[in-house]
RNA sequence: CGGGGUGUGGCCCAGUUGGUCUAAGGCGUCUGGUUUGGGACCAGAAGAUCGAGAGUUCAAAUCUCUCCACCCCGACCA
């Protein structure tokens, strides 16, 4: 991509009126664009790191037998009337059409995927069964805040999984939370999300979270070294401890939601009537569990997390581009190495503006892309471009002929 | 939802004891010129119903009332 046919710019003020990290940053690097609090647009450099997460996302469900399925916004109030959460869900954005009918925009699923599977499971023999989507989701929150941290449109990755019994549940528990802390790694999140015990909400009397340590969290949780989980604070009585080894000496810290995993059992299944024959043929509730993870909230959270004083720092993953090319008055240079990048594949924002140097090396650290080439006089005078990772101080000159491998 | 704060060209803002505001400055944009390894410089230009409505007044960006939006703290957060 040429830099000069990019749709945004960058802009040196801090947006009016946003005081968190990742909404300056991304607002700065014309990654979104704010519509209203809690609403967001994904610009082109913004679309490509949303579009990232979701396919790591998208990937380790697939691998643990999840079916990508896409259930609709806009849900007919009866729905919600069934689970008794049409007068009981706050946060629920409630509409009449001119005809006079109801629906709500979806918060969750639960209340379209319990009837979708109750279309397809009559016998033990179908189970188990997951179904994901990734799909925009609506909550009027009290307070949308942090920019992308707590919109009031928001995307999520939902899975939903279907088991005869409770031990089976059990078992594909285990692994979503495997498959989950593989996409926290993959993200680049790895070293500073933990597994976290929590309340259970409206769902069930327990729940577990990932939370990654940030100082802009909503939340706090105790940290055990030793076991790596947390506890969060909102289920601790007197005294924290580690749920796992019984340490008394936590660590205190600011964390965010990144991830939460629930155990339905027959919340849904019960009110839907979901059942499944067994091998004797007697009727039996089907067991439910479903999994969250919201990409939006995660592109906050790698912002808040990978970045310093000149800007973002994208983990590879799920950088906008790998490479960010300057030329520094040497066009004819540059844009050969941008078509040879392009052939080899390698994503490459081309800055083939007429500006300053200064101000090229100030929006590169910015939009923070992992590896900077400059082409100018100095270099080719060696044949040479210079190279710098984005999260390192230093930088070196190589030759022309060795680049492409050395970006490979 | 309770408390606090803020709304002025695309962006950041000055001005708010009513009067010389025909609204200043910076960024960005356009034109011309000089520059080119850390957001360069000179000259010129375009661009504003001062959040909206109502009111007070000879006179309102400035005072009053109502409403709206955004941010922060708290509560809430399936």
């Amino acid at each position: 991509m040429r830099q000069s046919q990019l749709f945004t710019r960058t802009v040196k003020e801090l947006p009016k009126d946003e005081t968190s990290y990742n909404a300056q940053a991304l607002i700065r690097a014309g990654f979104v664009d704010k519509v209203a609090a809690g609403i967001y647009s994904y610009l082109p450099l913004g679309l490509k790191v949303f579009n990232k997460i979701v396919g790591i996302i998208r990937e380790e469900m697939d691998a643990i037998g999840g079916q990508e399925i896409l259930m609709p916004a806009l849900i007919p109030k009866e729905n919600w009337v069934t689970t008794n959460r049409w007068d009981n869900f706050d946060a629920l954005f409630r509409l009449v059409a001119t005809d006079k009918k109801e629906y709500a925009l979806g918060a969750t699923h639960e209340e379209v995927v319990t009837p979708l599977a109750k279309k397809f499971i009559f016998s033990y023999r179908e189970l188990p069964l997951a179904v994901y989507q990734i799909q925009t989701k609506f909550r009027n929150e009290k307070r949308a805040k942090a920019g992308l941290m707590r919109g009031r449109e928001f995307s999520m990755k939902d899975l939903y999984s279907f088991h005869a019994n409770q031990i089976d549940l059990d078992r594909y528990y285990e692994m979503v939370k495997e498959a989950y802390f593989k996409i926290y790694t993959r993200l680049g999140l790895g070293d500073q999300t933990y597994f976290t015990y929590a309340s259970g909400g409206a769902f069930s009397k327990y729940s577990h979270e990932f939370q990654t340590i940030t100082a802009t969290g909503e939340d706090n949780v105790f940290i055990c070294d030793k076991c790596r989980v947390a506890v969060n604070r909102e289920i601790i009585k007197e005294q924290p401890f580690c749920p796992v080894c019984g340490l008394k000496e936590l660590r205190e810290a600011k964390a965010v939601e990144v991830g939460n995993i629930f155990k339905l059992g027959d919340k849904f299944s019960a009110p839907f009537d979901l059942c499944y024959k067994d091998q004797e043929g007697i009727d039996r509730s089907v067991v439910m569990g479903c999994y969250g993870i919201g990409p939006s909230r995660i592109l906050g959270t790698i912002v808040e997390v990978c970045h310093d004083e000149k800007g973002i720092i994208w983990p590879e993953n799920i950088a906008p581009f790998k490479v960010h090319l300057l030329s520094l008055k040497e066009d004819e240079a540059a844009d050969k190495i941008y078509q040879e990048l392009i052939k080899n594949k390698i994503e490459v924002l081309y800055d083939d503006r007429d500006l300053s140097a200064g101000e090229k090396f100030a929006d590169a650290d910015l939009i923070g892309c992992p590896y900077r080439v400059i082409i100018s006089r100095k270099t080719l005078a060696a044949d040479s471009v210079e190279l710098k990772k984005r999260s390192l101080a230093t930088s070196e000159l190589i030759k022309i002929d060795n680049l492409i491998s050395k970006l490979q």
